[in-house]
DNA sequence: TCTGGGGTCCTTAGCCCT
DNA sequence: TCTGAGGGCTAAGGACCC
């Protein structure tokens, strides 16, 4: 799909249709997920820093993502792909590799193109939405053809012309290639995958290691025999937070760890997996990332378990200078069994106490807990120290919401006591915006309507 | 106002065992 | 008995992807 989440937006508010729109994380720290192609003619891009995007970009729509929608909206175009093959093999939320000869739906260039057209009008039709299709005979090259064919575009690379399409593109076209292997290889004097192809495989594996080396030449030869594989089973679940001002309080740190660890294993039993390598992540105020790892006896979903055992992997880790981010995940996932979780967590009981008893209070028993299942990292005591008298209501930026008198709309903005809606949904005209005090009892926040079909 | 979140895979190094 | 090679496991870090 192209600008995914950018689009999606943009099909589900028509004002912002034709405008630069930006998704992405709006505290102080954010990035830009996805911006729209009327973003990027700006020089705004996926992982650039909020702040940049802004300067770059003053007059554009800045928005939060919304992944439950852009999931239904997924959910939507991966059961497309999946009538035309068993095998799809999702890559993220707004792509995947399909084997078409799989689903016996094309066996030859023109059969594919023809399906691969199709398949465009009806995403189309479902969503509202475009979509790129590269064809081609591996995953690789499909890969190269996606890319090369956005926006709204289709491309086939015939079979034989692989080594020639390939030879003049940037060695970074080739998946696998980001900035640091680019530069190593610049700095050989290799910037195209023709020279890739030249330099040879040994001297590739000399330059960048036994795996990625082989890989490489095999890329630039044009060559891929990976399967598309249906069912990938996840390896880890991991969860962290990137706090708006860095945090020096050791307790508060503590607490994090813990609220974190709590995530996780929300995340891990949501899947159905017990995991037995418990990971802590720190990246600290310069933004050096270190990670501590503790493996267990055997597979937990205990919640006090893993908990504990991030607890002990930070009492190992410095954070004087202050910490910018904390994680918390768990690997060496298997499938959850009722044992497991009892011989781990009577073990973790014993282990706990004679901790207890072994040093001298600097344990992470006795913590306070409140701001365990407290505010996430933005909402934190950091933001604001001043007391409350009433909850207020908060209405984020692109968020949903429904007035009793004006009907569905979404959060253009707000602040200083009010909030300003734009009152529009998928298939109406542009729509006009009202101004409301944020208490206002007629307005409520909704859930997305569908992008496409009934307006009622 | 410099740099998110959730993943995967690879490499290196130390340790233990055969 | 000593030594070395090699495999498996664990830990840590880095690159990359969307």
């Amino acid at each position: 799909m192209d600008a995914f989440y950018a689009s999606v937006e943009q099909a589900s508010k028509p004002s912002l249709r034709g405008k630069a729109v930006i998704v992405g994380g709006l505290g102080p720290r954010g990035v830009v997920a996805t911006a729209s192609y009327e973003a990027r003619r700006f020089g705004v891009h996926s992982a650039m820093p909020m702040g940049q995007a802004r300067r770059l970009c003053p007059n554009g729509a800045y928005l939060i993502p919304r992944f439950t929608l852009y999931r239904q909206v997924s959910d939507i175009v991966m059961a497309m792909l999946r009538e035309l093959s068993p095998l799809v093999e999702p890559l993220s939320l707004d792509e995947a590799f399909v084997d078409l000869e799989a689903g016996g739906v094309a066996f030859d260039s023109d059969s594919a193109r023809a399906t691969g057209e199709r398949l465009r009008a009806d995403i189309r039709a479902a969503t509202g939405l475009s979509g790129s299709v590269g064809l081609a005979g591996s995953k690789m090259l499909a890969k190269v053809a996606s890319e090369e064919a956005k926006p709204a575009g289709l491309l086939l690379i015939e079979p034989g012309t692989e080594r020639e399409l390939l030879a003049p593109m940037s060695v970074r076209t080739l998946p696998g290639v980001g900035p640091a292997t680019g530069e190593h290889l610049r700095r050989a004097g290799i910037t195209t995958v023709g020279e890739l192809a030249e330099a040879g495989e040994d001297e590739l594996v000399r330059m960048v290691g036994r795996a990625h080396g082989a890989g490489l030449y095999r890329m630039a030869l044009g060559l891929d025999d990976r399967p598309v594989v249906a069912e990938r089973d996840a390896k880890s679940v991991s969860v962290e937070d990137t706090f708006d001002v860095d945090l020096h309080d050791r307790v508060r740190i503590r607490g994090e760890v813990q609220r974190l660890a709590d995530r996780c294993v929300r995340r891990l039993r949501g899947s159905g997996h017990s995991g037995r390598t418990i990971v802590l992540k720190v990246r600290r105020y310069d933004f050096s990332t270190l990670t501590r790892s503790e493996t267990l006896r055997g597979p937990t979903d205990d919640p006090a378990v893993v908990r504990e055992a991030a607890a002990r992997l930070l009492e190992a880790v410095d954070t004087t200078g202050g910490v910018r981010l904390l994680g918390v995940g768990v690997t060496g996932l298997a499938d959850y069994t009722q044992e497991d979780l009892f011989a781990q967590s009577s073990a973790a009981e014993a282990e706990a106490e004679a901790a207890e008893h072994e040093d001298d209070g600097a344990g992470g028993a006795a913590e306070p807990e409140a701001t365990v299942g407290g505010a996430g990292p933005s909402e934190g005591p950091e933001r604001s120290a001043e007391p409350q008298e009433a909850p207020e209501r908060r209405w984020t930026a692109g968020s949903d919401v429904r007035h009793v008198l004006y009907g569905p709309g979404w959060v253009q903005g707000s602040g200083v006591g009010r909030v300003t809606v734009r009152f529009e949904q998928p298939g109406s005209e542009p729509g006009r915006v009202r101004t409301f005090r944020v208490d206002d009892p007629d307005l409520a926040p909704s859930d997305p309507l569908p992008l496409v079909g009934d307006l009622s």
